[in-house]
DNA sequence: GACTGTAGTAATCGATTGATAACATGTCAA
DNA sequence: TTGACATGTTATCAATCGATTACTACAGTC
């Protein structure tokens, strides 16, 4: 029974994938520390002790995540870099920046693993990866160091803003909606329909 | 005996003042969730009951340091916007926030607020004080939406380097040390000397 | 110089949480 | 079919942490 419903056998693999969608919300929503296993591992409609089964350690679980975003993001930018050219480098590369945010929680773990510049072992992984984006900017999508540190500028304001649930105020607030309004000037109707809202946990 | 040494008598306003100093490095340093009660006590060198004592709860100690952040900054901001100007508002407002590094931790404690707007507490607090921060570039400042946007997305990278702890690697890579100078192409030296470093706790 | 309120600590408790161990169930090859 | 391995769970433990309680000690006042 239970051939192809809500109950399935998956290979250890496609669970590991699973997981690690879920770890992103996760831990995008609460930060590391705040976030818990047993979180995660309902998320993922799993047992708490299968995901630390699956992945060692919270720490290594949480490692595993950052490393997903960053191959994602990277992956992306070269992708869109491969792309026949139809806008300005810069405009593309934001494009691919904001499409992710349909990665739920992806940008917050970032940023929260970039917070955590002090821990012995996220910190060093952490640094690695912002120092890899950076290396991106400059060297193969080939802006200038001008540019490339706007660029980030602005994703982590966008990172800042997402992480706040700014978007749940933008029609309550005049002053939120003109913020919106210069940082996605384009793009603020699909960052409305993807970004996370107070009204779910994460 | 011991009437002026190491150990004193405090009035609370005056512990709460230390203990509030403490909880900005150790929330900054490992976030909300990750700092814990304990370490804020024994940096502030008070007991761990004491700090529950003086502050009700570490929720309501957390929002006494986001508080006090935002106070600082608008304060300094304000101060200097009374002052007489010597330079663009943009880089005055900008020196204010640079000199407020060396309250250990007051950076990474915002960011790390502005992570939890999912938080029931944290979350409509953090969001609050964004938009007063917000509110204060475009009215008081005089700052147009875009120069706020840059602004706030400036002052967010440099959040994200201060936690990353980027400045260790200052000196060991290239990308970095052309990060450095593009993103405080005036102030650096005075951004080494007073940021934390890696082989500090926090 | 006892009285009293405030500063502060030691001891401890209950809840949470990451991790482990033991056990159960499904699937595939021979 | 049956064995054997991979998928998954239930039960449980030890450590950590925020909070409470009960106690101590200092300082100003009458």
């Amino acid at each position: 029974m239970a051939q192809n419903g809500t109950q399935r056998r998956m290979s250890s693999d496609e669970r590991r994938a699973e997981i690690l969608l879920a770890a992103h919300a996760v831990f995008g929503a609460r930060g590391y520390e705040g976030a818990t296993t047993d979180e995660v591992a309902r998320a993922a409609g799993v047992s708490q002790p299968y995901v630390v089964r699956l992945f060692g350690t919270k720490e290594s679980l949480f490692l595993a995540v950052l490393h997903d975003a960053l191959d994602q993001l990277l992956d992306g930018f070269r992708a869109e870099l491969d792309a026949p050219a139809d806008a300005p480098v810069q405009e593309r590369m934001g494009a691919v920046y904001l499409r992710l945010l349909q990665v739920r929680g992806l940008h917050q773990t970032l940023s929260h693993a970039f917070l955590l510049g002090g821990h012995p072992v996220i910190g060093p992984a952490a640094r690695q990866g912002f120092v890899k984006v950076w290396r991106f900017l400059r060297d193969e999508a080939g802006f200038d160091a001008d540019t490339a540190q706007s660029f980030l500028a602005e994703g982590m304001l966008i990172n800042t803003m997402i992480g706040l649930r700014l978007i749940d105020e933008v029609d309550a607030d005049d002053g939120i909606h003109e913020l919106f309004e210069t940082c996605f000037p384009t793009t603020m109707r699909a960052v409305r329909d993807v970004a996370p809202r107070g009204n779910e946990p994460w």
